[in-house]
RNA sequence: GCUUCCAUAGCUCAAUGGAUAGAGCAACGCCCUUCUAAGGCGAAGAUGAAGGUUCGAUUCCUUCUGGGAGCACCA
């Protein structure tokens, strides 16, 4: 009678395959209304057997072994199954009783997340939004699936940029401060930056109009209008195509000739190598800055300890770290541990010159220290990073060997995540390579979690041009939406931190829902919508699963102790002893819908295993998104606790499935770090 | 030029080598006397091109086309 402790259906009908025909096979989600679960029978096929004869044969001896709840039929090449629903029921109870699903946990590990690594000369933008999303999310994951978790941070606080807003704050700052003038410490530095900015092209704007004026530097920019001019009106034919297709509905048929296919081709491999004359005139341009010279001096200076820089750094610093606070203590970051790159920055020569004693990096003629990354095997073409300048000063890489050593060293880990922007997949290549070269034997704990640019539908998000997504101003302007919204509704007293809950969920939400490694579109008037699938959706469905078990406590329990301490289901309160909770009978459960939400739950198991191996966020978002659904629908269909059309035995019943769907949307959406929210 | 990531519906995104490729938005048609309509239901709509491996390919391999990112003394 007593059956061992289920967690898994798939795991479950897989065994008994096994068991079975000596093959473990890959069960699936039935894509068929018919069935829950299946297989494709080719996976036991052995030689040329026939398959009739495979399915057939596996069949009569799967059915001998099936446990009561389930059965077991064929379709085409697939063996299916169906769970009953009191099956199910019990599988999604143990799941939803179970803090972690129930899937096994490994041994105790020490796991640290790197993440959002901000410059301190300007505020958070829409980049830095996804990295805590992400960071935030695989942290919560991480400590879910049984790691001890340690979340850090790596500020970049000093280098040109840094020295950029102090010398423009120098210039402009008049001594005024974030509290002068009332804006918050990373808004208020990063003022100056642009502004430095500003004053730079304004400096260097005679000198571009000198170098343009060049003869060889006029001839190519002639040559640059004379192509854009050749490439335009192609350009545009295509684009006019693309657009008729669209209102024909076709698919976009390239109707290009070879030869002006190949043309085209020219004049764009031609106009990318002109592209850079611009920038190559600026640079030159800014040799002759004299504030670019003054940043430099002031670098300088820095590195050499000069107490005025030192202060004035420090104080900027301090205004900017401030704004940072603010922000990470919305967003509801933590970090355990800080490392400020002023701190580390000189480190990682010991490293360097031992490498170089072995002879595992060289000296190139300028006196640099180099890693040849073809000759380590760590990319197959040439290929070669400094480590130490010429002057023998230490770059990112150096540093960044050091810290990861000391990340090691310092705190024993098993696992150490970098979530780090894809842009920087080589320099981790490197690093990772260059450890491994060194021999240290823990750099395969190492694992650089990489993720694409956040673009906006004019491109890429340039600050100069003033197209950055601010992450304050966002959080702000969606905050202010769903009150808007609230009102709209009726509800006129949403608190400001409701607002700001579900606002963030909308924004983590839409981060979280796009595969890391692929780059994504955001448009800030259309991403963050408060329909469909979104955030704010799944909130509002955990809201309702809420609401229905605070009614149902209500009703049964008295007045006043309607929380914790008494359990939704839980038989009327008499002065007798405390009865035995009977099991509510799952059999009433008669509607598709049902069957469908106890399915979703179970799959809650199947989707933690597939995280814990992937470490993919994209399927927590994607199942909670489901479960979410798949409960709205339930909830349309099948009334609860509305008394005069259901009832008792069923709504005890139906109740079970709405407190499972509550504590697995809970502990999904605290998977992704989105905060909830109890009334919308 | 080299490296690398990507290409799926009008748009934004899903799919551990398996069944009829799923959602949301937009557009169309329904549903509030019912636990909150930020909701539900219905119909319509897609794998960039060509090969290969496989019983089976959106998925793996090759080539091509198109786009993003990166390419040693910035971080």
């Amino acid at each position: 009678m007593e059956q061992p402790i289920s967690y898994s259906t798939t795991d479950l009908l897989a065994s008994v395959v096994e068991n079975a025909t000596g093959m473990r096979p890959n069960i699936l989600r039935a894509n068929i209304p018919e069935a829950d679960y299946g297989f494709n029978a080719f996976q036991l096929r052995e030689g040329n057997q026939h398959i009739d004869s495979v399915i057939s044969d596996a069949r009569a001896r799967i059915s001998r072994l099936l446990p009561q709840g389930i059965t077991v039929s064929t379709t085409g090449n697939f063996i299916n199954f169906n769970i009953s629903n009191a099956m199910l029921a019990q599988t999604a109870g143990n799941i939803a009783e179970k803090p972690n699903g129930g899937i096994e946990m490994p041994d105790q590990q020490k796991t640290m997340v790197e993440y959002f690594s901000p410059n301190t000369n300007k505020p958070a933008h829409l980049g830095h939004l996804r990295n805590l999303a992400l960071g935030k999310s695989l942290s919560a994951t991480l400590a879910f699936l049984g790691h001890d978790v340690l979340e850090a941070n790596l500020t970049n606080d000093r280098g040109a940029h840094i020295c950029k807003s102090m010398l423009a704050y120098q210039l402009f700052g008049e001594d005024s401060t974030p509290e002068s003038t009332g804006i918050k410490g990373d808004h208020f530095v990063g003022d100056y930056y642009v502004r430095y900015e500003k004053a730079l092209q304004q400096e260097i704007a005679p000198v571009i109009a000198r170098l343009r004026a060049e003869p060889e530097n006029a001839a190519k920019l002639k040559r640059k209008a004379e192509l854009e001019e050749e490439l335009r009106p192609i350009i545009e034919k295509e684009k006019a195509q693309q657009e008729a297709d669209k209102v024909a509905k076709k698919t976009a048929k390239d109707t290009r000739t070879p030869e002006e296919k190949a043309r085209i081709k020219d004049l764009k491999k031609e106009l990318e190598k002109l592209g850079k004359i611009n920038d190559e005139i600026k640079d030159e341009a800014k040799k002759e800055s004299s504030l670019e010279k003054q940043v430099s001096a002031m670098l300088i200076k820095w590195e050499a300890g000069d107490p005025e820089t030192r202060a004035l750094w420090e104080k900027m610093n301090g205004w900017v770290l401030g704004g940072f606070q603010e922000t990470l203590k919305r967003m509801n970051v933590h970090f355990d541990v800080e490392y400020f790159e002023s701190e580390i920055y000189n480190m990682g020569r010991d490293i360097v010159m031992d490498g170089l004693a072995k002879g595992i990096f060289e000296r190139d003629p300028s006196g640099a220290v180099i890693a040849d990354l073809q000759k380590l095997g760590i990319q197959k073409n040439e290929g070669k990073k400094v480590l130490l300048r010429s002057d023998g000063t230490t770059v990112y890489t150096t540093q960044d060997l050091a810290i990861a050593k000391r990340k090691m060293e310092e705190h024993g880990l098993d696992n150490s995540f970098y979530v780090v922007a894809g842009e920087q997949d080589d320099h981790f290549r490197a690093l990772f390579g260059i450890l491994k070269a060194l021999g240290y034997e823990w750099v395969d704990k190492l694992k650089h979690m990489s993720y694409g640019m956040v673009e906006l539908p004019e491109g890429r998000m340039k600050s100069r041009e003033g197209t950055v997504v601010d992450v304050d101003d966002l959080l702000n302007e969606l905050r202010d939406k769903v009150k808007a919204i609230a009102a709209e509704k009726g509800n006129e007293t949403m608190s400001d931190e409701d607002a700001d809950k579900i606002g963030k969920a909308a924004a983590q939400y839409y981060l979280l829902s796009v595969r890391p490694e692929s780059g994504m579109k955001f448009d800030p008037e259309e991403s963050v919508s408060f329909e469909g699938k979104t955030g704010p959706y799944i909130l509002y469905q955990y809201v309702r699963t809420g609401k229905i078990l605070e009614q149902a406590g209500q009703q049964i329990c008295p007045s006043g102790t309607a929380q914790q301490g008494c359990p939704s289901g839980a038989g009327q309160q008499t002065s007798e002893a405390p009865q035995p909770q009977d099991e509510p009978n799952f059999n009433l459960l008669q509607e598709p819908i049902e069957h469908e939400l106890l399915l979703k739950l179970v799959e809650f198991t199947e989707k933690m295993r597939a995280v814990q191996k992937t470490m993919d966020q994209t399927l927590i978002a994607t199942y909670v998104y489901e479960l979410a659904q798949t409960f709205s629908n339930f909830y349309s269909k099948c009334p609860v606790i509305k008394g005069d059309k259901t009832p008792p035995e069923l709504s005890q019943a139906r109740l079970k499935l709405v407190e499972y769907t509550h504590t697995l949307l809970k502990q999904s959406l605290d998977l992704l770090a989105i905060e909830t929210v109890e009334k919308m």
